[in-house]
DNA sequence: TTAGGGTTAG
């Protein structure tokens, strides 16, 4: 290919190198530079060090940068910018910045932003701000990379600082700008200022780029104001993933699961491919429905689409994403199928495998995929445990979660949490073992929380004690006086006892504290489409029935020797 | 001949 003399000339080489790296074909480039050896100058360099970090190659980039300063070639303002954007490391970083001092570059514009934004993606602010400080010219690139490396590791309130100091200083916002500060006031709900980005975003001009889109829809989105974010999904010309993947978003985070998975459909009939992030917005809305058939429906287009793959660590997390989604929807026999076949499996994939079986009564079965876990080494974490301790209780295999809480910190070097403690206590409290509970809570080593309380309170209220009864209930109104599950809890305990009068005191304070009880809803997901129901509510059309349906079922519970509890 | 910013989930 490169036979023949018409390739000789440094010119020739360096383009072509380019060309390579913009084609994602970095052997080939390498080639063409080895090709070429009697005289590497600092273009060919430039190239091939440009080329591995457009491709995402940071090593390789630096590797080819050590080769010429081998070579004893000497870099140049256009060598740095690029290496500093390889280092993945603070030492890495920190190494390169003294190099650029030594080579007398470090007042350079470009060479700074890069320093700036690579400073700041590894979270050392004062760097960053040191190199901005000390720069003679600030352009409205450097600004930028202030304002959203500040914004992007969280510190917004900086970020917006410095946007208003580069306002002072009369730089003008570019689409860059513009798309950093409308996702700073997408966190902090700034809606008013995020409408007066939008006024400035159409007076430049703006509006005809895609990103500057996409975050006016995920600002407005996440102001929820799901119309002005759908108005501008819908205007846009050209939609690419992040369009689908933010005006999905904003409809899952809403709450509008319809809306949500239609969107999502509308996604696919428009031939955009979904990737992680559609595909772990939209698999928890199918598992909080219980809408086990359009989570399979996902999941064989998944498949149908090679999205089902088992390669890098966002493969390994959408595949835990469908296993959740088997496994929330109770259908554990699917979850293990797309469990079994993993080849690369994470913590997660394993800890949600233990929760789905300890989630649906499968108590030994998630003993059992624990004790394969341990056995392949895989190391455990707080959820496994949580995960493990919550079989047990939902399995009643006390002696097993006694004995998980006791060595998890010696033989599994997970430190219990509260999380573990409430686990536990459930447990116990479950099998009726309220003393040996409430010790439990008075013995262990961290503070308690209302959840720990109520998981108490709703034993005793289980098996009718009392005494515990009345501490845990004052704890948890305590703890949380607006939780309208308490005063129930509190309340339904005293009807048992037949304490009448108590019962009108918790009510009272109830309407004292102006709590009010949230009506239980439940969905069930047919062929037609999901049917919800709120207690007491008959507004289904076939409300008739299905009481009737649901009054002879409680009377054949009655005649074999049922007795609710109220 | 060659360089430095952006948006989405949890």
């Amino acid at each position: 290919m490169l036979a023949n003399g018409f390739l000789r000339s440094p010119l020739s080489t360096t383009s072509l190198i380019n060309m390579y790296s913009k084609c994602n074909q970095m052997d080939d480039a390498v080639s063409t530079f080895n090709y070429q050896s009697f005289d590497h100058n600092v273009f060919a360099y430039n190239a091939v060090i440009a080329g591995f970090i457009a491709n995402g190659l940071g090593r390789d980039g630096f590797e080819f940068y050590r080769r010429m300063r081998f070579a004893g070639v000497v870099p140049d303002k256009f060598t740095f910018p690029c290496v500093i954007r390889g280092c993945s490391g603070v030492l890495e970083l920190r190494k390169i910045h003294g190099l650029v001092v030594k080579f007398g570059l470090e007042l350079d514009v470009y060479v700074g932003s890069a320093l700036v934004n690579t400073y700041l993606k590894l979270g050392l602010m004062e760097e960053a701000q040191e190199v901005f400080d000390e720069l003679p010219v600030r352009d409205v690139v450097l600004w930028n990379a202030m304002v959203n490396g500040f914004a992007q590791i969280g510190l917004l309130e900086e970020a917006l600082a410095v946007f208003s100091m580069m306002g002072e200083e009369g730089v003008v916002p570019s689409r860059f700008t513009v798309t950093g500060v409308l996702s700073i006031f997408a966190v902090m709900g700034g809606f008013d200022n995020g409408r007066a980005v939008h006024g400035f975003v159409t007076k430049m001009g703006y509006d005809s780029g895609v990103e500057v889109l996409n975050a006016l829809i995920d600002m407005y989105g996440k102001c929820k104001c799901v119309g002005d974010a759908l108005k501008i999904f819908e205007m846009m010309v050209e939609k690419d993933i992040y369009s689908w993947n933010s005006i999905i978003a904003v409809h899952e985070h809403c709450g509008d699961h319809d809306g949500t998975l239609r969107l999502f459909d509308r996604m696919l009939k428009a031939g955009v491919l979904p990737d992680l992030v559609t595909i772990t917005t939209v698999l928890p809305v199918c598992a909080r429905l219980a809408a086990l058939m359009h989570g399979r429906e996902i999941h064989g287009y998944m498949i149908k689409n090679g999205l089902e793959k088992d390669v890098n660590v966002d493969d390994v997390q959408i595949t835990n994403a469908v296993m959740d989604m088997y496994a929330k929807c109770g259908s554990m026999r699917n979850a293990y199928m797309v469990f079994n076949k993993m080849r690369n499996k994470d913590v997660a994939s394993w800890n949600i495998m233990i929760m789905g079986y300890g989630m649906h009564g499968y108590g030994s079965k998630a003993l059992d995929v624990f004790s394969d876990m341990c056995k392949v080494q895989m190391k455990l974490d707080e959820v496994t445990f949580v995960g493990v301790l919550s079989a047990c209780s939902h399995t009643g295999l006390v002696r097993e979660g006694r004995e998980f809480l006791r060595q998890m910190k010696s033989k599994y070097g997970v430190v219990p949490t509260i999380e573990h403690y409430t686990c536990v206590v459930d447990m116990l409290g479950r099998a009726g073992h309220l003393e040996e509970a409430y010790q439990l809570v008075l013995e262990m080593p961290i503070e308690t929380n209302p959840v720990l309380w109520r998981a108490l309170l709703a034993a005793c209220r289980l098996h009718g004690n009392q005494d515990i009864a009345e501490v845990a209930a004052h704890k948890v109104i305590e703890l949380d006086p607006g939780h309208c599950g308490n005063y129930v809890l509190m309340s339904n305990l005293y009807v048992v006892n037949g304490q009448y009068d108590e019962v009108v005191e918790v009510r009272h304070s109830m309407s004292q504290q102006n709590v009010k009880k949230i009506p239980g809803c439940s969905w069930i997901e047919l062929k037609d489409g999901v049917h919800a129901f709120i207690t007491g509510d008959r507004a289904h059309p076939k409300a008739n029935f299905i009481y009737a349906e649901l009054d002879s079922l409680t009377a054949r519970l009655g005649e074999l020797g049922y007795v609710p509890h109220f």
